[in-house]
DNA sequence: ACTGAGCGC
């Protein structure tokens, strides 16, 4: 098996320097500091994949306490993972903050490979979205891609409910820095009902595809936003809205046991 | 780049 090679070493060092300004603009805004060892993040060249040891008990290094004052939520949702990032990426690059309390990559319960994604705890609320605002969208250390962050849809333990049906709208015309969060944001600032937003990415590049998809929880709200926010700005650009296509079908389950659920591709190739 | 697959055992 031939292997690509993704990055290279040679011009790390100004991805080095950027994410070291970050840094420093970050620290700026936090009161609190505490001593971090330097440990450099292990490149990505020359990973080759292999299930990661059967979990242990993973200690949080530069972990601190909760703030049990801090009222709301105090995770966040960090996706666009690659498959040799575990916590101790993560806790490596978000301990610095000195708020820093957990991280945890969700996995595979079979192979133990990452899912890609994971949830990262911090002391209050108020240090999470900090982290939000300064790190979002900017380069994840040893890679060419960019953080994508947002809340967690719930604290650690909690269970998912069931909060309704989602209506979805379409947004293309995207400007290639917006973000999930940005997207979001700009149309909760006019809709209470927003729920999320999603912008399409390339998987292996971490690049916006310059469309995406926000919902909302009140279907008078999606309506109105496909005429009122068609045009608007974001970031650099004009949104185009359209009505989003049918992710998943209104009907149950679709597909037989052993189908992929990917079945449709095949006919899309023969034509 | 114009219709995604992203919420924790």
């Amino acid at each position: 098996m031939m292997q690509q090679q993704p990055s290279q070493p040679s011009d790390q060092t100004s991805h080095y320097q950027q994410q070291h300004q970050q840094w420093m603009a970050y620290q700026q805004q936090s009161s609190q500091q505490q001593q971090q060892p330097q440990t450099p993040v292990p490149p990505p060249a020359g990973w080759t994949p292999q299930p990661v040891p059967p979990p242990t008990q993973q200690t949080q290094p530069y972990g601190v306490a909760p703030d049990a004052s801090s009222d709301g939520i105090r995770s966040l949702w960090i996706g666009d993972l690659q498959p040799w990032m575990g916590e101790s990426y993560i806790a490596r690059i978000f301990g610095r903050t000195g708020e820093f309390v957990s991280a945890k990559v969700i996995r595979n319960k079979q192979t133990n490979f990452s899912e890609g994604y994971g949830f990262i705890e911090f002391v209050s609320h108020a240090a999470a979205e900090r982290v939000l605002q300064t790190f979002n969208g900017t380069q994840m250390p040893s890679t060419e891609q960019n953080f994508r962050l947002n809340w967690a849809t719930y604290g650690a333990g909690e269970r998912r409910r069931d909060d309704g049906p989602d209506f979805t709208i379409f947004v293309g015309g995207l400007a290639a820095d917006v973000t999930d969060y940005m997207l979001q944001e700009t149309f909760r600032a006019v809709y209470s009902s927003v729920k999320g937003a999603k912008v399409v990415t390339d998987r292996t590049t971490g690049r916006s595809k310059g469309y995406g998809f926000v919902r909302f929880g009140n279907e008078s709200e999606q309506l109105r936003s496909m005429t009122e926010m068609n045009g608007v700005l974001c970031s650099t650009r004009r949104m185009r809205i359209g009505p989003a296509a049918t992710k998943k079908p209104a009907t149950g389950q679709q597909y037989q046991k052993g189908m992929p659920p990917n079945f449709s591709i095949f006919e899309k190739t023969i034509s």
